[in-house]
DNA sequence: ATTCACATGTAAGCAGTTACATGATTTT
DNA sequence: AAAATCATGTAACTGCTTACATGTGAAT
């Protein structure tokens, strides 16, 4: 039920339809909750019969209609609830692992070609997080509060970006010396 | 289906019952791919009727019988296709920045103490992850084949929670002081 | 003419979680 | 007497993915 909370999180930042939200989820909200349009619109729904967000039909002009939505008391409360509920950090799942410690079996070429396709996306995401990071906060030590907040989760990610980096080049160094 | 292909990697360095299984990816595995018992009984049972498995009953002295699985030819050959295989990084969910970045709308303390919970949490995983490396990897150096791909293994869940520990550090500076 | 951006959905299927279910032996 | 370890499962439910489905207007 995390996607309801991300969303009721995204909305009460600003209102917006369930479009909208699909492009937040592929850029801001992305670096730490990934959701398709279709799960986004389900859960939209769900939330509308939970009173949780009000929808209006609003006309467009030369664009098709949109519904857009707005976080409601019950909404609000609901979240407050659930953020002062405790989590699990989330259960490790990682198939490039999988695929490292079964390497032996196969083709260990191909695997170390995956290794190294891995460290190339997560460098380009690292890169990407560091352009948002340089662009919407040029001054980190000043901020408080919301953005205070956002700028923390993007730290998050870039942290982790930079973890797995390291980590496919310390592994590509060694695979690559064990072959050779 | 990557439990599948998790539990060949484990079955072909040893086989074993599925509550054996259950235990080592309580342990070894887990720091790669974690699963439950039921799961991993489906999944068996699955792959007995793909034939990628062979299980065998053994009844035991005091207690309960148990059926030990093997890998077969075709499980072999499935793993190594698996592995040749691309496959994408896993989708971003990090229910602790949803949290964070809500934190405005309910009580912000809460999500501090909820940070220094997770942050606490890690350094833990972080501790059992540093002593198996130097239980079982005390010189990295010499390392090849499957010993060193499973080394590589845990410096990634090495790496990954050093990170975490990193970050949760930096948000709890940065929120006490926006706090106080 | 085709592709892109805008806009909203349904439905089948797969993977994982949670709850339920049973029963022997060993340790505290 | 109770709890822990060994041992194997079923079933309902939740959440996510993938495929399908439709339609407008603007830009190339």
């Amino acid at each position: 039920m995390s996607l309801e909370y991300a969303i009721l999180v995204s909305l009460q930042e600003r209102a917006g339809s369930g479009y909208e939200l699909a492009r937040r989820f592929d850029k801001s909200i992305g670096y730490f909750w990934a959701a398709s349009h279709q799960q986004i619109y389900r859960s939209l729904k769900r939330m509308v019969e939970l009173d949780w967000v009000s929808c209006d039909e609003v006309a467009q002009d030369k664009r098709p209609d949109k519904k857009v939505y707005r976080v409601g008391e019950a909404g609000a409360a609901e979240l407050a609830r659930w953020l002062a509920k405790p989590v699990d950090p989330p259960t490790i799942r990682n198939e490039l692992s999988v695929k490292i410690r079964g390497a032996c079996v196969g083709d260990v070429d191909g695997v170390v070609e995956e290794v190294a396709r891995h460290r190339q996306l997560h460098s380009q995401r690292l890169a990407a997080f560091r352009a948002l990071e340089r662009r919407d906060f040029p001054a980190p030590e000043g901020l408080s509060g919301q953005q205070l907040h956002q700028h923390l989760v993007l730290r998050g990610g870039i942290l982790s970006e930079e973890a797995m980096v390291s980590w496919l080049d310390e592994a590509l160094t060694v695979l690559r010396a064990d072959l050779g």
